[in-house]
RNA sequence: GCCGACAUAGCUCAGUCGGUAGAGCAACUGAUUCGUAAUCAGUAGGUCGCCGGUUCAAAUCCGGCUGUCGGCUCCA
């Protein structure tokens, strides 16, 4: 028999006879231990099982469960054993389809019956119970017709569907995978043993239609985790219940900053501190577009349906629009603007534009209604009603690739200020789209070339892009490494086009060319932005945010009137100041004051009172020591700046 | 919009088998005047989300609606 020379990652060659399964060559050639710890392996760049075959010179990796890759493959082994638990518990139960997923997989079933809290547990408990029995994974290559008829005896419809459409892609041949009497038509890998995933954990059920399409049926999906050790899962349990704390609808409620009424589903009520981190926001925003180059507008929030007819929205967005009646022709023909461009779009026309006054840029944060669908909200990041801080830049085709840069330097500017780390993704033209190739090249080289002057790290999302041009998202990691898209940067050259709304300025030639249009965001929407911040910051905003920056707390009630003072005097500053003039002892009213994650507490008593002096507590709980007012003026000013 | 769960005082929650509700915190009153994370006592607060049904009797069982939550769909 012939060798076959394998090549470790290190470099390392091995011989090994041809045809040696992979496992049994890492236990001779490389050592038990690691194929103990072995779940699958990567044969020249292609992810297979332990059981597979070495056939020719090769290089091998081998995933142990440390790593993160085999954790996914286990958490697929795990999606296998809970759809077999499932069909155990429940005969007739038909399987479609089971992935791993970020955190954990799900599986999709059909069923008449959903699944009940009960069922669940006890749809957790017998799949353990396999994982205990510890079956090893069996993969086997069928023809497709063996396959198609194995699936029809066994009533699997869907499985049926599903083999029928890769036939359709010219397959002939298919795998199977099993473990014990289960049997699942899987891409694989799989990992050597139900017993390797360790501990599966089944998180919540919800409803899902078929192939993601709402016209097709709706299937039962269970969601789980899976941990190599139990250990491991108690710590994910921990850190879920931790994100849980600072969940931001929580928050809202601990640090009294918004409410929601029935009357008004997703629309959000702004309490006093609420509205103090919005205006901060706000005003923030504001001076950073003004001190940029942008100027500020503001439209009208209720348009005539012709201005949606001419956008596209009336065609393509109506069912998300809120419509008002006209009380005098009955016919709901207006509509809340659901976005601003149309808007810009209107006051950009108002006048004729030379090149000299390009590039003109709009800022607007005119509120915003959109029908979301009820199912869809949820607190602040989903809502019906918001602000965006939003702008349009209307500019010549060769500034797109400055303006890009400048836009990219200020978000970055802004997520620095804030501690947020981001990702850019840029999107590329998709397959259905407006404009010639010609055209796209120009967008997509002017972006492209921005971001590789910023030297700037992106991600490509190809055929991504919106049909009317290409597009920069920014995805933002939070403290606790979630992440949200909240930036945007979209090249548009599809309204100002003749049949849109003819856009057009006089250029050095004195003729008329048409403009593009950028749309871009940073906070993307305010509701949001928000939330993601009371979520990153815990609650505990920095001083130029916090809703309430100092606290007064007075030693005893002969102290009032000189807090009194006090708080007037920080107040005319410009500073947000509370006094807590409550029957409640001093203890009692710091602890308020930390538990409201209030930047600065000043306990004033005799001392203070006596040498005009404050004694200033941090958030956190560390003592400044009696000092000055006006020295601790001074050093409210360097901390509540505005970055 | 679809699937499921949930809805009790301002907040967090208890309420067993159907017999018309209870705690802690917050609020209010009084006493206490205190040096860096909870002083003590008392008072008040609820058509148990809304509408209907079953029952002698409904927070509790059933149906509908609204909202919230977890997903699906959608997300310029």
């Amino acid at each position: 028999m012939s060798n076959v020379t394998i090549t470790l990652p290190d470099g390392t060659k091995k011989e090994a006879p041809a045809g040696v399964k992979i496992a049994d060559f890492v236990k001779d050639s490389i050592g038990p231990g690691l194929a103990k710890a072995a779940v699958f392996a990567r044969l020249d760049g292609q992810d297979v099982d332990l059981t597979r075959p070495i056939e020719k010179d090769a290089a091998l990796q081998i995933f142990t469960s440390k790593s993160p890759e085999a954790l996914e493959v286990a958490r697929h082994d795990a999606a296998h054993i809970v759809a077999d638990a499932v069909q155990r518990l429940y005969p007739g139960t038909q399987v479609t389809i089971g992935p791993s997923i970020e955190d954990g997989f799900y599986y999709d079933f059909f069923r008449e019956k959903p699944f009940t809290p009960e069922d669940l547990e006890k749809i957790e408990a017998e799949a353990n119970k396999i994982v205990q029995a510890d079956l090893p994974f069996r993969r086997e290559e069928v023809q497709v017709a063996e396959a198609i008829a194995l699936f029809e005896k066994m009533g699997e419809k869907f499985k049926v569907e599903i083999v029928n459409d890769i036939v359709a892609k010219g397959a002939k041949t298919l795998t199977l995978y099993r473990h014990g009497d289960w049997v699942d038509f899987c891409l694989g890998p799989h990992g050597p043993s139900t017993a390797k995933v360790g501990v599966i954990k089944i998180t919540k059920s919800s409803g899902a239609y078929w192939r993601g399409d709402h016209r097709n049926p709706m299937l039962q999906r269970i969601y789980g985790t899976a941990f190599f050790d139990k250990k491991a899962l108690d710590a994910w349990l921990k850190q879920r219940e931790e994100a849980e704390k600072r969940d931001h609808r929580r928050l809202g409620k601990e640090l009294d900053l918004f409410h929601f009424h029935p009357f008004a589903p997703g629309s959000a009520f702004w309490t006093p501190k609420g509205t103090a981190i919005y205006t901060a926001l706000s005003s923030y925003m504001r001076k950073l577009c003004l001190d940029n180059g942008y100027v500020e507008i503001k439209t009208p929030l209720l348009y005539n349906k012709g201005l949606w007819e001419i956008s596209g929205h009336w065609g393509k967005y109506k069912e998300n629009m809120f419509l008002v009646e006209d009380s005098d022709t009955k016919e709901h023909d207006f509509s809340l603007k659901p976005m601003n461009c149309p808007s810009h779009h209107l006051f950009y026309g108002f006048k004729k534009h030379s090149y000299r006054d390009l590039p003109l840029r709009f800022h607007t944060q005119d509120v915003l209604h959109r029908n979301e669908a009820a199912g869809s909200l949820g607190g602040l990041t989903r809502v019906r009603q918001f602000a965006q801080d939003d702008a349009h830049i209307y500019c010549r085709e060769d500034q797109i690739a400055d303006e890009t840069k400048r836009f990219v330097q200020l978000l970055d500017k802004v997520y620095n200020a804030l501690g947020l780390t981001y990702v850019p993704k840029f999107a590329t033209r998709p397959p259905q789209r407006l404009g010639d190739d010609a055209l796209w090249d120009k967008a997509e080289g002017a972006l492209k070339s921005a971001l590789d002057g910023l030297g700037l790290k992106y991600e490509l999302k190809p055929g991504d892009g919106a049909f009317y041009g290409p597009k920069l998202d920014f995805d933002v990691c939070d403290s606790i490494g979630r992440r949200w898209q909240l930036g945007t940067f979209q090249v548009d050259y599809l309204a100002p086009s003749k049949d849109r709304f003819d856009l057009t300025y006089i250029g050095e030639d004195n003729a008329e060319h048409r403009p593009v249009v950028l749309h871009r965001a940073i906070f993307g929407s305010f509701e949001r932005f928000i939330a993601i911040l009371i979520e990153h910051f815990s609650g505990a905003f920095p001083c130029w945010l916090a809703p309430v920056q100092v606290t007064l707390v007075t030693v005893a009630d002969r102290h009032l009137d000189y807090a009194r003072s006090l708080k007037e005097k920080l107040r005319g500053l410009g500073y947000r100041v509370e006094l807590d003039e409550r029957g409640m002892t001093m203890q009692a009213k710091i602890r308020e004051a930390q538990l409201q994650k209030i930047p600065f507490t000043l306990v004033v008593g005799d001392k203070e009172v006596e040498q005009q002096a404050v004694a200033p507590r941090r958030y956190g709980g560390e003592d400044l020591k009696t000092m000055p007012v006006t020295q601790f003026v001074e050093l409210l000013q360097k901390e509540a700046a505005v970055p």
